[in-house]
DNA sequence: GATTGACGCCGAG
DNA sequence: CTCGGCGTCAATC
């Protein structure tokens, strides 16, 4: 197992509307993270280098970013999943935001399967693993280091409150609304 | 072990 | 309806 933590990566940025997008590129052309949006440049920047010491900044990948940041302001993109580097886990002493177990992976990739302006909730997830670790769902979901592509502004409580998102659940609510979703007084249906 | 969760469920007000 | 309390279990301390 080679150290990732050593590799230099590219991060490619752009703005849209005082919003700053970040998202990090291995050597092979992978990405390894994505930023939530931000409103300083900086602070998106490190959202990736903070994972990724070792970086240089480039327009070389700025399409991609610019198809993520259009996905987030809810418009479809039939974005290409095999960019996303999924066997991430960065041998960090102290970084545990990164997908480093099984579990955790499945978590992502039942998230990842999520179809644009579809939700589930974190009890489906669970159970499409044969878990009753609820919690440990959403914890995992919490890590997700790939957000706005691997959709988990889309996975909600089963109750229909949103549940929350490291973005702020504002930011979730945002995203749920632009993909066409209709929540009542704060929740979402759930059929 | 003990504690901590982006949760779920039920029962009491 | 809200809320507290307990169930549950993976990760972390």
């Amino acid at each position: 197992m080679y150290r990732r933590k050593n590799q230099r990566i590219i991060i490619s940025t752009y703005n849209h509307n005082d919003l700053h997008f970040a998202v990090g590129f291995s050597e092979n052309e992978k990405i390894v993270r994505i930023s939530l949006p931000k409103k300083n440049l900086e602070e998106a920047v490190s959202e990736i280098s903070n994972y990724h010491p070792k970086f240089s900044i480039s327009d070389k990948y700025k399409d991609t970013v610019i198809e993520i940041a259009t996905m987030y302001t809810g418009k479809p993109v039939n974005f290409n999943m095999d960019l996303l580097d999924m066997e991430i886990s960065a041998e960090y002493e102290h970084e545990t935001s990164t997908i480093n177990t099984s579990f955790e992976r499945q978590v992502i990739l039942k998230v990842a399967k999520i179809q644009y302006g579809n939700i589930k909730t974190y009890k489906d997830i669970a159970k499409s693993i044969n878990t009753h670790a609820y919690r440990a769902v959403g914890t995992a979901i919490g890590k997700n280091p790939f957000p706005i592509v691997v959709p988990c502004h889309r996975v909600v409580r089963s109750d229909g409150a949103v549940g929350g998102f490291r973005g702020g659940t504002e930011m979730k609510i945002k995203m749920l609304i632009n993909e066409g979703l209709k929540l009542e007084s704060g929740r979402i249906d759930i059929e």
